[in-house]
DNA sequence: CAAATAATTGAGATTGTGTCTCAATTATTT
DNA sequence: AAATAATTGAGACACAATCTCAATTATTTG
């Protein structure tokens, strides 16, 4: 998915919801968008509260809440519990390095269809899920 | 596990840690065996800031990591964030409601594997994992 | 277009969770 | 019993996130 595509998703989010483009809102965006592919939101308040045209961290946490909603982007938390968001892509799960922090997501169809199997069993309805496996990388195997 | 087993193991862990057995430590640690399956450190500090003979929050929290650490308890995040705790037995899985609320437990030997298998073709060396299906309960679903 | 109305923003206050500091208390060792 | 070490409580502190409200900016209306 294109970041042209992305904001227009955005876009197209604020006016079904009846809010307004702004600047502040676009600007956040983007720089969601050029961000690395995972990030925190003391990055953002960061580059913004420095930036040319400045945004305060009040808006930064409001939009961020709004791009959550939107469905473009989510979170997981780390070992030491932080918040680190991701732009939502296909559906995956994650992977975490205990040691180097390194976060790896990967995608397995015979997984997720056994979950389902499972969620059958117990009459229950899935709508989505999050699945972290923490141990250690293979960079970090090979170093100790 | 039996209350008496679990309370013991809590006391091994301390003498192990050459930490004192006190009142506050065991006074915590039965409150936390008395709570429903699922509980919160702040219904842990509320009963204990009321009960005959007090303790202070900063103990509880203080009690509740080296519990904690004993690995006997650990927590799980609900929907809006917060910190839910639970005694550890065998490991398992969740699947949470979200019209209800309600967290179930449960067990997949086959999942487990499968998930050790995909590390094993990552070269990830597994240690731990959670994994929380958030959806709709039998219940819930009934209801609607 | 200008006035009226509505939405958004920034600054700082506030909330909530968890940790830290340090003097007083309690437990353990000598 | 005295000396030493660990623990506790109270409140300060740190931090993420939200809230408040006046000022600004955008949108709608006549
Ligand atoms: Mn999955
Ligand atoms: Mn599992
Ligand atoms: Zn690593
Ligand atoms: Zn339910």
């Amino acid at each position: 998915m294109s970041d042209q595509h992305a904001l227009q998703q955005f876009i197209d989010f604020l006016q079904a919801e009846g809010k307004n483009i702004t600047r502040e809102r676009l600007d956040i965006f983007n720089e969601v968008l050029h961000q690395k592919s995972h990030f925190q939101i003391k990055d953002i308040i960061q580059k913004k509260s420095n930036s040319k045209h400045r945004i305060s961290r009040a808006t930064v946490y409001r939009t961020i809440k709004t791009i959550e909603e939107a469905g473009l982007i989510k979170y997981i938390r780390t070992i030491n519990d932080e918040k680190i968001y991701e732009t939502v892509k296909e559906h995956h799960d994650h992977m975490i390095c205990e040691v180097c922090g390194k976060i790896m997501e990967f995608y397995d169809r015979d997984l997720e269809d056994l979950q389902n199997i499972i969620c059958n069993s117990y009459h229950f309805t899935p709508v989505r899920h999050t699945m972290k496996i923490f141990g250690i990388c293979e960079g970090c195997q090979k170093k100790k």
